[in-house]
DNA sequence: AACCGTTATCGGTATTATCTATTTAACTGA
DNA sequence: TCAGTTAAATAGATAATACCGATAACGGTT
């Protein structure tokens, strides 16, 4: 027994009428006929007396009819619901980002989405990007934010925004406007965990300028973006650090900026997410939103 | 969309794969793997993101799969209730009934059978034979208790119990033990309408003997059994009347029966129904009961 | 790179849904 | 009572599809 002999059972019985049921279906007479009788077959019992010219239900479907239609509206409803749940803006977003994304650009971005969609709920993960990309990939998050690229065929990558990484210090630390790699090694210099995107990248940078961390004078590593920054504006050392995070005590003259090389250190917070994971609408329209806003 | 596709979708999202799902319901892989696309390009939307060795549901298979289930069970129970529909006693039973079988016999056969089951509620109609006869023909009732037959074939009659007519009048009308047809027809005489079964009876009868109710001297026609027992009493005429419905009167004394040329008239009581409709359970059962307790 | 485990695809078969044409049955009206 | 009408059942044929086995493709593992 399936739906189209419930449609088919639904039809006669509202038309008492074989012939009527196929007009409305589209179905030929003996069609019907033939799925009434495999009705009642599977049922076990007669659904219509025919009387000749026309028919009357029995009791059994009397008891069927009311059932059918709520089965057959279920369904309906079923469809409806499914097509629902791929068409509007809603449900919980769990996102996962790295601090600077984290910190300084998801909370206005989340805002205003939620602003344009209320029916959404954040949910905002903050770990450093390594955490965030390895929870990407053993399915626990949908998509994050991180600094930090990592080879991954499994993974896809989009370019948000991009970001810029500076030397700072406090002036008794370091008291000048530039200063070369060579001499930065021998500053106390604070460092993030390995997992952080900042640090992934800085290093990128002293590869490329043919160095690397081992050479450096660390003072400390240091489990977040904040911590580096208290450590630096403590005198503990000279941080390479987000400006994003940095912006204030920039300002504020608490910790000063020193060019290396007379270089900028560029990178780009990247949405990352499984290429052959569908992700569920709401983070299809934030990840569009994510790309206009930022 | 079809209920088998939701079973074999239930059956993938339970094991989150489609060869568990395809052994579970012994049906090859790549049927599952068939039915799963063709229930997402009917919902138009991806159910299962295939990531090479295993599958993970999507957020629309989320939402298919409970109500996937609900409906799944409401479709058992559906089948469970019609069975039930087709071997429980219980419901109304709606009997027509002519004079005295509706007086006489239904009332006790009724109590007792309802007795063995409780759930059934009785809606006992009196009407004459003929009435009822033509309700049951008009599809207003399934099943009657009647005193005389039509001819039909659409018409289903089963003997129940024999009645016998018995002659009646007090004294003053008619003081003697027996009596000649061709001496009744000079009696004052009460009948009952061309519709009762009583009057049908009596009047075959009268055919029997080569006589008519026309040569009859007939001083009232009246519309009920008992009517023309209290014009009886009354001492308007003599009257023909069953057995059972005149026994108390006999007993007392108030009436006294009368012999027709030494002859008795005897009569069956029926149930009748439409050949061509199926009666609903509780009806076959207290049919059953009926032919067992008269 | 070779090997497994899983799903997708292909080609063929069996089933069944559906059709048209016709028969059967019952009611209608002359 | 008998032709005419209407509705359902049946028969025979065809089209759609459910299903299978074999195998390819793909990802993950060794």
């Amino acid at each position: 027994m399936d739906i189209h002999h419930l449609k088919i059972f639904a039809s006669v019985y509202k038309y008492k009428s074989f012939t009527r049921a196929s007009e409305e279906l589209h179905i030929s007479q003996p069609t019907i006929s033939e799925h009434i009788k495999n009705l009642e077959n599977s049922l076990d019992c007669r659904l219509f007396d025919r009387l000749g010219r026309s028919i009357m239900p029995t009791a059994e479907a009397e008891v069927l009819y009311p059932k059918a239609l709520q089965i057959i509206d279920d369904l309906e409803l079923l469809q409806e619901e499914v097509t629902a749940a791929s068409t509007m803006i809603k449900g919980k977003l769990v996102i996962g980002a790295s601090t600077i994304p984290g910190t300084y650009i998801l909370p206005g971005v989340a805002y205003s989405f939620k602003k344009q969609h209320p029916d959404v709920a954040f949910e905002i993960l903050i770990e450093d990007s390594a955490r965030i990309t390895n929870m990407v990939l053993q399915h626990e998050l949908l998509c994050g934010i991180v600094g930090a690229r990592i080879v991954s065929d499994k993974l896809d990558y989009t370019p948000l925004i991009e970001d810029e990484l500076v030397l700072v210090a406090t002036p008794k630390v370091l008291n000048q406007k530039t200063i070369t790699l060579e001499k930065l090694t021998n500053i106390p210099f604070l460092q993030r965990e390995t997992g952080s995107g900042t640090r992934q990248t800085f290093e990128n940078f002293l590869e490329k300028n043919n160095c690397t961390s081992q050479n450096f004078n660390i003072v400390a590593t240091l489990g977040s973006t904040s911590a580096v920054k208290q450590a630096a504006k403590a005198g503990l050392g000279a941080a390479v650090i987000s400006r994003m995070a940095v912006q204030e005590a920039l300002d504020s003259r608490v910790l000063k900026e020193v060019r290396i090389n007379n270089l900028k250190i560029r990178r780009n917070f990247y949405l990352v997410r499984q290429k052959k994971r569908t992700l569920p609408h709401q983070y299809l329209a934030f990840c569009l939103h994510l790309r206009k806003g930022c």
